[in-house]
RNA sequence: GCAGAAGUGGUGGAAUUGGUAGACACGUUGGACUUAAAAUCCAAUGGGCAGUAAUGCCCGUGCGGGUUCAAGUCCCGCCUUCUGUACCA
């Protein structure tokens, strides 16, 4: 009986989901174990082949952890708030949640196709408002929480409001705005309603605030940092401008320590812990302030080098300072607003593609070195970014070549004060090593000495005092867009009022457009039925705005991480109602123990949801701080296009063996249309291009069509996307399985090449037919020789080793080799191939699902045990050595393993071969490592 | 510029602590079966040289050095590609 694959695909897919057969429990004898994969925004277009690797990987690893007698919880769910149904929304009027529920329904029958034993009784959707009650429950406790720099944690706020009325906020260190003013209890407690809710504001953790954020025109909306690539928008390229607008953040900076810490504690990818300590930029220097002659405000600057202090021969403003006017004189007042005009119009996008040239202006005024007492010029620049510590700069030219290079440009003179460096030619920026000169009381001292010294006299005199400044800037939380979370929030006179926990969620309202309201609301500015009645607690129309006790509620939405931060704590008790899940369940599945997603995440989704982890662990109400203890990264499956050659000018095409010496130009075709063998389909391609129906092709001299290829990113408008459900229905859901095992390792990018796939769906056949004997289903129960025992136990060691090592592509070579082995020993026999099922099993769970049944299993192999090694079968009395002579190898010797070193010695010198190679000389060294290899030197 | 990863046949890729480089596949070539095709099976397949052949020799893991009896693997110096990030004071 051949292999249907098809038949036994379908009847065990509908055994799974009929029996729940991956249906998790929240407590079991069994150790527990959380493979989480990140779950997917269901896109329009549907999955390609490369979508499913990580999905194929972490399903195999989850029944490989069943199999091994873990309780295994494996969910999956959507991401399913996003601009592209919003887009589509647009466009056509459809609503956003009609695209994305049909867009999920193309997603799970792609996914239930492949036979993920996924635990769908879980499954969560962020645009589900029983689930976005609980995105918006979260918003409420950090609106409610401020962050103790003393006790280092999030609490809540109040514990704020008690100290402030105790002793004022003298004496409270806390994450918070910078620009707070000092007040007493007696102020306090004089302060209006709204003046202390202001203050209040500065202090939590989610905050409104007048920001300067990313604003896409086009998009209508504000973005985040990692939303624009090279100063365009990640989605769509377009142009993105600065922009002052009032906006919800998260106070991610007070967790900027705590996330730089804990990833000491995690097993992520060094890259991707790299790139997260990067974004949140820790650097350690001190803050000074300088005074300026003639005027009482002071330059603040940041500095990691405080020891160059004595260097400093002037300052630069960024262009935007606000001191800039004050301080300006009347004679460079033209040059300094001209420059600023000059440098406003200039695109982000265009100051960081030109980086080369310089350029500013001098204010004419100067500023008193604190030490030295002597004048320092002030300049403004743009190099100077206003988004960065404190947007001024003390110039140390001959220890910085950004500022070495600007006072060159301008004559500004540069003092050197490391003793014996040359300085002519480019600044001096090594650290180690250099003896700082010319510096009052820091001469004579090496770096680190002079660092010490130079901050503690900054701060005796009190001109400034060490610091650390972080990168990582606090995340906007606002966006413009209507298919989001809508915020729990309503306005009292402009004052932000957070809704009762108790009448969440607050659903989002209907609306007729999906676009901006022509004054420049956003979306949701359209909706009718969108105030907060603070009597009834209930939304009502907007006409019942009344403003005693109706009010307007918050047009922005939330951003797309929102409700990706949680998530994975959800899928623990995903039908709570009252809590967003239980304490046992919390406590039950803590953390998640392997995690496989993409690296694109790194300083996205996978910072944010590590913030709002400490943020719950430090409310108490999650038992671990680090959401995942291990991470994977897979990579990108990448896709091999195929392009035909068309003589410029004509409609010839000549095939890729005839292009030499010819104008051609490459065009990209379809991979359907091409073989193995890269020979075209003409006439499916003329099909496909209306316009080339009549071109004429100039083939081989075989007669065939050849096309050339090349491997880029899988993308439709390559047209070298290759679609799952192809592969499933020609080759099965186990070769795909297998094969994208197959392709190379699971964190490398790696071309996908169909005709690979023949290998492991013929591997799948062989496998099929060691359980027949031609059309009889075939199985002996007789003992298993020496020879299958060893072949089945060196399968079973490579397996496992290669599963706990992630090196999934290795393990599908090893079952190659075992059958073909068993095919070679002709083994029929159950004692061997019952285990080997088991093996396969979270590889190709179908064809072992449905051989184990004909094995006469009653159960699921799903929980089966894991076969034992026994290192007993693979214990070998005697070993094929290499010879080698001067590290050459030319001949193997069988020998005894228990052979000593002086008798294998005596009986390879003695051997007929060793004594051509020697050819008469005498050897003056022989390395025996017994049981690994012979080396005769000489 | 900075950070990270990686360079092995025609292709994807194997190769515990240094110990027989190219496992396993794809592709290619030849053969068997077939009216034919598909499917299946068998054989060969890093490059070069010599030999009728068995076989033997030389060269080979990006480049140049080094350590070692022995290097894809370790050390030093380069080159190239990819990814991320960028005037971060």
């Amino acid at each position: 009986m051949h292999y249907n694959f098809k038949e036994i695909e379908e009847k065990w897919q509908s055994y799974w989901a009929k029996n729940q057969t991956f249906k998790a429990s929240n407590g079991s004898d069994k150790p527990k174990y959380y493979v989480l994969d990140m779950f997917p925004y269901p896109s329009g277009a549907g999955l390609h082949v490369g979508h499913p690797l990580g999905y194929i990987a972490s399903d195999i690893y989850a029944r490989y952890k069943r199999h091994k007698g873990y309780n295994v919880l494996h969910p999956q769910g959507y991401d399913s708030f996003g601009l592209p149904a919003e887009q589509y929304a647009i466009q056509t009027g459809q609503h956003p949640a009609k695209t994305t529920e049909e867009n999920i329904k193309t997603y799970r029958r792609q996914l239930d196709q492949i036979g993920f034993s996924f635990d769908w009784s879980r499954e969560v959707r962020t645009s589900n408002p029983r689930y976005y009650k609980w995105t918006q429950w979260i918003f409420i406790q950090l609106f409610n929480s401020w962050y103790n720099k003393d006790t280092d944690r999030a609490e809540d706020i109040s514990t704020l409001i008690y100290i402030f009325k105790k002793e004022g906020n003298l004496c409270v260190n806390a994450s918070c705005d910078e620009d707070i003013k000092e007040f007493t209890s007696e102020q306090w407690e004089a302060f209006s309603k709204k003046e202390q809710e202001e203050i209040l504001l500065q202090y939590r953790l989610t905050f409104l605030s007048d920001t300067e954020v990313n604003w896409c025109p086009e998009l209508g909306t504000v973005l985040a940092n990692d939303e624009i690539i090279n100063g365009v928008s990640e989605r769509g390229g377009h142009p993105v401008v600065r922009k002052k607008m009032t906006q919800w953040s998260m106070r991610i900076s007070a967790y900027a320590q705590r996330l730089l810490d804990g990833l000491k504690s995690i097993d992520w990818p060094q890259p991707l812990k790299d790139s997260q300590t990067n974004w949140i930029g820790r650097s350690q220097g001190a803050m000074v302030s300088f005074n300026i002659k003639g005027h009482k405000n002071k330059i603040e600057v940041f500095t990691t080098r405080p020891d160059t202090i004595f260097g400093v021969s002037f300052m630069t403003l960024a262009p935007e300072h606000e001191l800039v006017s004050q301080i300006t004189t009347e004679a460079q007042k033209v040059e300094v607003e001209s420059y600023i005009k000059a440098t406003s119009k200039r695109s982000e996008r265009d100051r960081m593609a030109d980086v080369k040239t310089i350029s500013g202006a001098f204010t004419g005024a100067y500023a008193i070195h604190p030490f030295s007492g002597e004048k320092v010029q002030i300049w403004i620049g743009d190099y100077v970014l206003a988004g960065y510590g404190t947007g001024a700069v003390m110039a140390v030219p001959c220890g910085d070549q950004r500022d070495y290079d600007f006072a060159k440009h301008f004559k500004i003179p540069i003092p050197n004060i490391f003793e014996g460096v040359d300085i002519s030619e480019q600044a001096h920026t090594d650290k180690e090593g250099t003896i700082i000169t010319n510096s009052d009381f820091l001469s004579g001292l090496s770096y680190k000495k002079a660092l010490k010294l130079s901050i503690y006299e900054l701060e005796k005199q009190e001109i400034g005092y060490g610091k650390v400044n972080y990168r990582l800037r606090d995340a906007v939380f606002s966006r413009q867009r209507y298919w989001g979370e809508p915020f729990p929030v309503y306005y009292v006179e402009g004052m932000p009022q957070m809704i009762d926990q108790t009448h969440l969620p607050i659903v989002l309202p209907e609306v007729e457009k999906y676009l901006p309201t022509e004054d420049g609301q956003p979306p949701l500015g359209n909706a009718d039925t969108w105030a907060w009645d603070s009597v009834n607690n209930k939304v009502v129309v907007n006409g019942e705005i009344n403003n005693t006790s109706v009010w307007p509620l918050e047009l922005n939405t939330m951003p797309g991480w929102a409700g990706s931060s949680y998530y994975f704590n959800r899928y623990m008790d995903p039908h709570n109602e009252t809590e967003f899940a239980s304490k046992e369940s919390l406590n039950y599945w803590k953390e998640v123990d392997l995690y496989i997603g993409g690296s694109e995440h790194a300083t996205g989704h996978l910072l944010y949801a590590r913030f709002w982890q400490k943020f719950l662990f430090d409310k108490g109400l999650v038992p671990v701080d680090e959401f995942a203890k291990k991470l994977i990264n897979q990579g990108m499956i990448l896709g091999t296009s195929a392009f035909v050659f068309r003589e410029v000018g004509t409609k010839r095409f000549y095939s890729k063996g005839l292009i030499k010496g010819k104008k051609v130009h490459p065009i990209h075709t379809d991979v359907s249309y091409v073989n193995a063998s890269d020979e075209l389909d003409i006439e499916a391609f003329k099909k496909w291009r209306e316009e080339f129906k009549d071109a004429q092709f100039i083939t081989e001299e075989d007669g065939t069509f050849k096309v050339s290829r090349e491997v880029e990113k899988m993308s439709k408008s390559k047209y070298n996307v290759v679609n799952p459900d192809h592969i499933c229905s020609k080759y099965g859901a186990d070769s795909l399985r297998l094969f994208e095992m197959f392709l190379g390792p699971l964190e490398q990018a790696k071309p996908w090449k169909t005709s690979g796939i023949s290998g492991v769906h013929s591997f799948l056949k062989k496998l099929w037919k060691l359980f027949y004997n031609g059309e009889e289903f075939s199985i002996s129960d007789a003992e298993p020789t020496a020879e299958e025992l060893k072949t089945l136990h060196k399968t079973i060691k490579k397996v496992e080793e290669d599963i706990e090592n992630f090196s999934f592509n290795t393990s599908v070579s090893t079952f190659m080799i075992a059958v073909n082995e068993f095919i070679a020993q002709k083994c029929n026999k159950r004692a061997i191939l019952e285990p080997l099922l088991v093996l396969i099993s979270p590889y190709a769970p179908h064809i072992a699902e449905e051989l184990w049944e004909k094995l006469g299993n009653a159960e699921s192999i799903s929980t089966a045990p894991f076969p034992i090694f026994e290192p007993q079968y693979l214990v070998e009395s005697t070993k094929n050595y290499p010879v080698s002579f001067n590290g050459k190898m030319r001949f193997t010797m069988e020998l005894p393993l228990d052979m000593t070193k002086d008798d294998i010695e005596k009986v390879v010198l003695a051997h007929q071969k060793t004594q051509v190679q020697l050819a008469g000389r005498v050897p003056k060294k022989i390395i025996i490592v017994p049981g690994k290899i012979i080396n005769i030197v000489g």
